[in-house]
DNA sequence: CTGATTTCAGGTAAACTGAGATTG
DNA sequence: CCAATCTCAGTTCACCTGAAATCA
């Protein structure tokens, strides 16, 4: 026992149950209207100021959630002036969205107000040599989110 | 610069985005009723068949959250006969729960159902060495969820 | 006509807050 | 009387689905 299959089985119900857990602490720090932006808000518009005009669907697969999903968060941040979207003249259907300037100046702030907690967290509680792994754990963590598709099904061994 | 400071700065972020992705992705994966149990009640329930009998109080402060939160839950999980709630003796004001047998067998099987998906990318997309590595990330993870209050506000420098 | 993108409308999961009853 | 625990009721956030309009 405890091949490859298995200690992988069981790493993935503890990562999702660690990964719970660490989401829960941080809604819980950061209190109820810490900032006027959401998460998923500050994601998507740190994604549109981090990369070329994209469109609606583009930053929905990137976010793994739905089109319509995506283009509520997206509404909302329009509203607020961080985002611009244009109609793309090359194809009618699309509208590209950019980030404007002022975007870029919130979700600097807004990110760092955010995850204050969690910032001081990480300085007070990791030992350095655990900082500086850090960056490669978030790579980890990515790699895994990216992972193909795959066909799990009652793989039976 | 890259002080120890602006380093855990830039890692929260990153962290959080990471987090939040692969969350949209475990999300993506499994469908949309994958399982009759959601995974905040298998946590719940988890940490129910993993230790004493506890209250509703002591279970939401485990997963961050408000007790009428975990009371929804619990409600769920007993509804199902996973658990089981009895009166105190010592005290009229508590209930304490404790997991069936039927709960620990559906717990089991509906964790490792759930994390399929996730349990094969980390078989498939992880090194030997990534793979060994993962329960140390996992507990980082889980001490930074358990970090002490602390008080970041507005500190300068 | 088919397929991709966006928009409109409505639904669900999982947390939250506030208020009230019971008990220590 | 005050604090802790549980219950009831309503709200919010961040997703989801289905269906229709527009355009390649």
């Amino acid at each position: 026992m405890t091949g490859r299959r298995n200690e992988a089985a069981r790493a993935a119900v503890d990562l999702s149950l660690a990964l719970g857990r660490l989401r829960g602490r941080l809604r819980a720090e950061g209190g109820p209207g810490s900032s006027v932006w959401t998460r998923s808000q500050l994601a998507a518009l740190h994604r549109v100021a981090g990369g070329p005009p994209a469109t609606t669907s583009d930053l929905a697969a990137a976010e793994y959630m739905r089109p319509q999903s995506m283009a509520q968060t997206l509404a909302a941040l329009e509203k607020g002036g961080l985002i611009t979207r244009h109609p793309d003249p090359d194809d009618g259907r699309r509208f590209l969205v950019v980030a404007t300037d002022e975007g870029r100046d919130v979700l600097r702030a807004a990110m760092e107000g955010r995850e204050a907690w969690l910032a001081y967290a990480i300085e007070t509680t990791l030992s350095p040599a655990e900082l500086a792994a850090l960056p490669g754990l978030i790579e980890v963590l990515d790699r895994l989110a990216a992972s193909p598709p795959g066909v799990p099904s009652h793989r039976s061994g």
